[in-house]
RNA sequence: GGGCGGUUAGCUCAGCUGGUUAGAGCACUUCCCUUACAAGGAAGGGGUCCGGGGUUCGAAUCCCUGACCGCCCACCA
């Protein structure tokens, strides 16, 4: 091949697009079932968030999978490899609230052609226009199609192997059918229940949330040392409470059986203060005597371990707090809200009522200085002042305000009853890297709650259900009319159930459709099933379920990998994938986590510019599975300098004249033997999902053992200057060499391995692109068993080595050839120095070169004993400084 | 409070089953345009392997213990 003929550098922005081009033109990732003897390797791919913003931890853990799903297609097998996007949720509707300043209002009537500026043109301050259901739902699948697009550039770009076929999201009709049908199925099989009881609230989204979804933060704030009443007694005792305010939902009071000082108080009433309320005084385990005073109140809720108390002890609810997060009106003296004194209770409570919790606080702790004459006898209710604190409360995930119990109507999916069989298919599960199986299991014991899964949101998939509506008008929750397969997908404010019409709709003797939708896990838990056609193509779900690999980040184990497992085993009865990739974080250059809110979010976009793909996806797939990284734009550096070493030794090699033949020549041989090894080290790296010491390993040989040392040991007789047989046994291993380099660097540099392998390979092996070629194996080599030790090859490179360093050394000019160099050895490695002079010799470019014994020498054993360069001006080399 | 990871050169990280003198790249210094490569190459300086104990002929590696960083979990009064 004319090496003129070959590019001077490798462009990587037109190789990028050229490529991206032709893989889809060539079909190089196309999804096909696979052949009879074949293996199949389908990957559960993590649909993105595509409201988050891009950030260059996505273009890290992305390449990580693919570098997998490339090495097992190049291995022969039938890879499924989909790209879906989570679109429905939370996140997206705050986007669009914030980008077009909106707000839903579902009692709004649907607005045809509604034309909305984004946020940036209009006062922020002004208040958000309100849009009907119909119209903001239309937002969000407009906004997110946008998005969409922008991450699918990046992935291409990124070149990805994705099927881009098998593209979904989790908004799309077929996806809102294999979520209802879930919900069927489920339903059907007893797995579902709904309740109204108190659940989890976020009072900003007015949603309820799982417990997957919360997060604990520490947050300031006090205790309050607070006096209560005994019943029918002068008696006063101190309670000490963060939450002052819920005074008036106070229903018991409870302290340690053991509390010598509490004893004597269970089985009376207590009295709250100010509101003069009479509630049980009982015992429980639960209370910590060392905690406050050891004696507490119980409220309707303040937290996890009241409602308990609620439950066991049969106690009253008195739920002041509504939805939206303010205090509701309630009147005492009626039957649910007893009270000593129900007018001063009523006039006390009225400055609060309708406050939030901030402001109600603030109240009731300053009504709690004034003196208390029916229950304390005149004292204030406040024991002294409030002693600040800092303590961990509890927040939805996406949320700003603490979360609150509050008494809802919410279905559920019973899984409390099911742990033994969720953490032994979390044991079943292959986690790489394998410590991040403790995540799985120590959630899964800890659980507490069934799985909340219905959200009172609107971008989402909808409930399939209706409830039928009594003669008097009463909605009858408690015997939900469940829609039929058939139908799916529905939205039941749109559908009718079986047996009613339209006009029945919100009539005495009709019907009323649920308006809740899904939680967003409740669909996305489904990903592997979805890609597989589960309920839709029964032949395909056969061939491709329960998956390979599912590759996620650690944050969302308790979420999506538990769920998914949970789905799995309650339809299939299966462990939905064999293997579970963990992807670490990449950190700021501050060691912090990069996140939106921080501000310290790096975009990937302009680093593809800057440095190449390849050179992006070499840094992402230099870190193992599961360990945080911080970004460091050196190693892309490197990455790229790589790409640049492949494409000029790839030029070298094909741009020599001459015929490849036997490969007869020592060195040679012993090469070849060692690059065999390199392929089966790099291989069993892959199988278990440690690509990064594949690549390191594939680097080092590549650098070290080919271009620094084997090239220049088999150039001159490339040229021919050593007679044909020589040279070629030199063309042969180079070839060789540059293919199985090429594959081996294939998975992680696809572009520049397909430029090179286009030059001849393909020709040559009758794969049009690398990615569809087999993966290199000891069949790519000849019969090496004669090879010689291949200590021949270390001993050549030590004594490289030695000789680079007395050049430099010597500050004398590469070009200026050696007269005569004398190269010392220990005894042990005299013979294979001996043996491999002559290789020596033409590397380094000396006329003569010999070796000596010298049995005392230590370290390596090689050592330069005298060097003579031929002159400068003899060469024409210009004056050296020195 | 319990658990899981981590701490190795100025920086980012390897170091797997204990075994020569602990490695790479970047950065720094010096040298070099050589026929694949200056979008490159060669060489050099740089280490309390977080601290303290222990096991061993031998410890970055195994055990105990402490510190710090990060994360996960926990009934949060």
């Amino acid at each position: 091949m004319n090496i003129e003929a070959l590019p001077k550098h490798f462009d990587t922005q037109a190789a990028e697009i050229a490529w991206q081009a032709r893989w889809s033109e060539l079909g190089v990732y196309r999804y096909a079932a696979a052949g009879p003897g074949q293996p199949r390797f389908a990957i559960d791919t993590p649909p993105p968030t595509v409201s988050g913003s891009l950030h260059v931890g996505h273009v890290f853990s992305y390449t990580q999978t693919d570098l997998v799903a490339r090495f097992h297609r190049m291995c022969g097998k039938s890879v499924f490899y989909p790209m879906g996007w989570d679109d429905n949720g939370l996140p997206t509707e705050r986007r669009v609230q914030n980008y077009f300043h909106v707000r839903c209002n579902p009692s709004l009537k649907y607005e045809p052609n509604l034309e909305l500026t984004p946020q940036e043109k209009i006062d922020p301050k002004s208040p958000p226009r309100e849009i009907s259901r119909s119209n903001f739902i239309e937002l969000c699948l407009r906004l997110t199609q946008e998005d969409e697009k922008s991450f699918k550039d990046l992935w291409g770009r990124l070149g990805l192997s994705v099927d881009w076929k098998q593209e979904y999201s989790t908004i799309d009709p077929r996806c809102q059918r294999a979520a209802q049908r879930s919900f069927l199925d489920l339903w059907r099989k007893g797995h579902i229940y709904s309740v109204e009881a108190p659940t989890m609230w976020d009072v900003d989204f007015q949603t309820a949330v799982a417990q997957a979804e919360v997060e604990d933060r520490n947050v300031a704030g006090a205790f309050h040392h607070v006096r209560f009443g005994v019943e029918g007694s002068p008696e006063i005792f101190t309670i000490a409470t963060t939450r002052p305010e819920l005074l008036p939902a106070c229903v018991g009071v409870t302290a340690h059986p053991d509390d010598a000082r509490y004893k004597h108080l269970f089985g009376k009433r207590a009295l709250t203060p100010l509101f003069g309320v009479p509630v049980p005084i009982f015992p429980s385990e639960l209370a910590d005597p060392e905690k406050g005073t050891g004696i507490l109140m119980v409220c309707t809720f303040g937290d996890a371990t009241d409602v308990r108390w609620w439950r066991e002890q049969n106690l009253a609810n008195r739920q002041i707090l509504g939805r939206n997060g303010r205090l509701l009106a309630i009147e005492f003296g009626d039957g649910n809200w007893p009270s000593i004194d129900p007018a001063r209770a009523n006039t006390l409570y009225a400055e609060v009522s309708g406050r939030n919790v901030k402001q109600a606080r603030r109240i009731i702790v300053e009504q709690l200085r004034q003196p208390d004459e029916p229950v304390l006898h005149g004292e204030p209710p406040l024991e002294r002042e409030p002693a600040p604190l800092e303590h961990p409360v509890k927040f939805f995930e996406k949320g700003d305000q603490p979360l609150e119990f509050i008494t809802t109507r919410q279905f559920f999916v019973r899984l409390l009853n099911k742990k033994p069989m969720l953490i032994d298919a979390g044991d079943r599960i292959q986690w790489h890297p394998e410590f991040m199986r403790h995540r799985y299991r120590i959630w899964t014991e800890n659980l507490a709650f069934d799985w909340a899964i219905s959200r009172q949101r609107y971008f989402g998939v909808p409930f399939p259900v209706w409830y039928p509506i009594n003669a008097a008008g009463e909605i009858d929750y408690d015997h939900p009319i469940v829609a039929d397969e058939s139908r799916l997908p529905l939205d039941p404010a749109d559908a009718t159930p079986p047996n009613f019409t339209e006009a029945l709709r919100g009539k005495p003797g009709g019907f009323i459709a649920e308006s809740d939708v899904f939680d967003t896990w409740f669909t996305s838990s489904l990903t592997p099933m979805i890609a597989s056609g589960w309920g839709e193509d029964p032949d395909r779900f056969q061939s491709l379920f329960p998956m390979d690999l599912r590759p996620q980040s650690h944050e969302i184990i308790r979420t999506w990998a538990f769920y998914t497992v949970a789905k799995a085993l309650l339809h299939e009865g299966q462990i939905p994938w064999k293997n579970v990739a963990i992807s670490g974080w990449i950190l700021d250059p501050d060691r912090k986590k990069m996140s939106k809110s921080k501000g310290n979010v790096i975009t990937p976009m302009h680093l593809l510019d800057e440095y190449g793909s390849d050179a992006v996806r070499y840094w992402a797939a230099g870190a193992q599975l599961g360990a945080d990284t911080a970004f460091d734009v050196n190693v892309l550096k490197v990455g790229k300098r790589l790409v640049t070493k492949l494409f000029n030794a790839s030029k070298f090699v094909l741009g020599k004249e001459g015929a490849p033949g036997p490969i007869t020549y020592p060195m040679d041989r012993v090469f070849l033997v060692k690059l065999r090894q390199l392929v089966r080290n790099a291989t069993r790296h892959f199988e278990n999902y440690e690509h990064q010491q594949a690549l390191a390993e594939t680097e080092r040989f590549f650098w070290t053992a080919f271009t620094d040392s084997y090239i220049e040991m088999s150039r001159a007789r490339t040229l021919g200057v050593y007679g044909p047989e020589a040279q070629g046994s030199a063309l042969a291993t180079l070839r060789i060499a540059l293919s199985v380099f090429l594959r081996l660097f294939a998975p992680f540099l696809p572009y520049i391995t397909d430029e090179v392998w286009s030059w001849s390979c393909a020709a040559e092996t009758g794969s049009a692109s690398i990615h569809a070629a087999a993966w290199p194996s000891d069949s790519d080599f000849p019969d090496l068993n004669d090879a010689v030790g291949e200590g021949v090859f270390d001993v050549a490179v030590e004594a490289l080595y030695a000789i680079n360093k007395s050049r430099a050394g010597a500050g004398v000019s590469s070009a200026r050839e050696i007269k005569t160099a004398t190269l010392a050895a220990k005894s042990e490695v005299f013979t294979l120095l001996k043996a491999a002079c002559e290789d020596i010799r033409l590397a380094v470019r000396a006329n003569e070169l010999l070796a000596v014994e010298e049995p005392q020498l230590d370290g390596t054993g090689i050592e330069v004993r005298q060097i003579e360069f031929v002159s400068a001006e003899a060469t024409g080399v210009a004056a050296e400084k020195s």
